[in-house]
Formats: C-alpha cells, sequence, structure tokens
DNA sequence: ATGGACATACGAAGGTCTTAGTAGCTACTC
DNA sequence: GAGTAGCTACTAAGACCTTCGTATGTCCAT
C-alpha cells in the first residue's frame, strides 16, 4: 500500500478553529500528549468520543499545527505552533478588525471594562514603565 | 420524558461572523445605511453582489444584531449592539480562552509583541495613570 | 492461530457560513 | 397599461467544521 500523502498545501487559514484551540491549549499546557492525554484533561462533561478526538489531532496535523511521532503504537503530539506566537497573531487581528488597528484603544476598552483589580493595574503599568525606560536609554 | 428544552430562542451565537463583522463596521462607521449604503464602502475590490450584501443584513437583522427602518422602498440598517460592548465581550472571550483569563497577561504580550511606538506606550501608561487616580481617593 | 484491547484512517451526516442567482413586488414613466 | 429600475425574499451551491461510526491494523496473551 502506499501512502500517498503529499497534498499540496491550501491557503492555511492561520487561525485554529474553536475545537482546535481547545485542544491545542492542552497540549501547549502538556507540552505533548496522546489522544487519551488530551481527551482525560477536558472537562467532564465535555464527552467527546475517542475517534473524534483522533481526527481533530489527525486534521490539526494536516494544517500543521501540531506534529507528531508514534511512540509505541500511539501517536504523541506536540505543538508546531508556539501559544505565545499565536496571542500575539490573534491580538494583532483583532486590533486590525475591531479597534481601528490601534492597540492603545484595545488596552484603553480592557482596563475600563475588564474590572481588573488595581493591584493588577499597577502591575501592567510597571510593565509599561521598564518597557519605557528600556527603550529610553 | 419529553424534551424540556424547546427553546424559541436558537442559543444566539452572540458573536459576529467574518462577514457579519465586516457589515458591522461600516454600519458603526455610519450609524445607519442602506444595502448600498454599506456596499459602498467596502474595499473597491471587494466584489461583491448587491444581493449578498442585502442577505448578509436580512440574517443579521435576524440574529438580532441590527434593526431596519423602511425608509420609501429601502431598507435602512442601524446597529442594535453597539460597538463597544462588542469590543469587550469580545475581549473577554479572547482572555478567557486564550490568556488563561487573565487579562494583565493580555495586555503585557501587546505591549511586548505589537510594535508600539513609544508615545503609544507612553499613551497608555497615561491612561492606566488616569485610572488609577480615579480609583484612589 | 484466535480473540481482545486499543490505535489509526476514512467517510458520512448535519450544521453553519458565504455568495449569488432567480423571482417577484412596487413605483415611476411614457 | 406596459416597461423599466430598484428593491426584497427565497433558494441553493459549495466550503468548512464538528462529531462519530465503521473498518482496519497491530500487539499480546492464551
Amino acid at each position: 500500500m502506499m501512502a500517498v500523502r503529499s497534498m499540496r498545501q491550501k491557503k492555511k487559514s492561520e487561525f485554529l478553529t474553536e475545537v482546535e484551540l481547545e485542544f491545542m491549549t492542552e497540549l501547549w499546557a502538556l507540552g505533548e500528549g496522546s489522544v487519551r492525554d488530551v481527551l482525560a484533561r477536558l472537562a467532564p462533561d465535555r464527552n467527546l468520543a475517542y475517534t473524534s478526538a483522533a481526527t481533530i489531532l489527525r486534521i490539526m496535523e494536516q494544517k500543521d499545527f501540531v506534529t507528531s511521532e508514534k511512540r509505541g503504537k500511539t501517536f504523541v503530539y506536540r505543538p508546531l505552533l508556539a501559544k505565545d506566537t499565536y496571542q500575539s497573531k490573534t491580538l494583532r487581528d483583532l486590533s486590525d478588525k475591531l479597534f481601528d488597528g490601534t492597540p492603545a484603544s484595545m488596552v484603553a476598552r480592557l482596563v475600563d471594562d475588564q474590572g481588573m483589580s488595581e493591584e493588577t493595574l499597577a502591575e501592567i503599568r510597571a510593565l509599561l514603565d521598564r518597557r519605557l525606560n528600556d527603550n529610553d536609554d
């Protein structure tokens, strides 16, 4: 049997679907994991069939979001996309589409609405101070 | 046993789809507008059929994102969902799903990666200062 | 070898989203 | 009153997403 597995890459949507993000989140937390590992971490009321989980991970590999390595008789999946990277990409996209491309307005809405504690706010300001001083020398 | 679950509401996804956001953005900018008004504001290379635009707005009305009023022979659409509100909702969702529910980490990633100018950063810090002083009395 | 446990591959059903064509309504013009 | 222009309603095609069942393969113990 030939495992003909070399299709051409198609446009790659770059973004994770709902379920893909759910799975990727567990992989990011685990570092790596089998179908069963990921499944075990989902909410108890999630009730997703094993084969569904396997399908999802296989598709994620086709999309190059994860890679796999056969260990014994099971595949172990590992993220190819770093969480940091994906966070950045997502923020940029959101800023472009919903905040007129000005990330500052995003922060403004965040600190206005998100009910952050005062220490959280102070923490963020400290972060900015550090950032500003770093570039300032 | 009967399905006790026959709500008339279809669970309303709460979130705009890609195209719906595109249209809503124009309606937010316009305040209100007809199919033609919205269509006119899209990028010249968008090439969306008039009937497609009309369908999209009709669906958005079914989903209660907009309301309409017949003026002459055309419908004029107006947002029911405020941009601010939607921004907040989206940020909260993103924070929950991709930033462990801690908005502060979101800001951290923003100021780290987004290549903001120094004045943008200073602007944000000013915003935080104001916010902190307001609560500080 | 046979059966059982468990893993992967594939295909199909049912849903939503995007797009656009077709049909029909209304009103204005000649 | 027939034609035309512009609008809305409906329907459908095609793409993608989510879920799961079935088929198939592999390893191991009996």
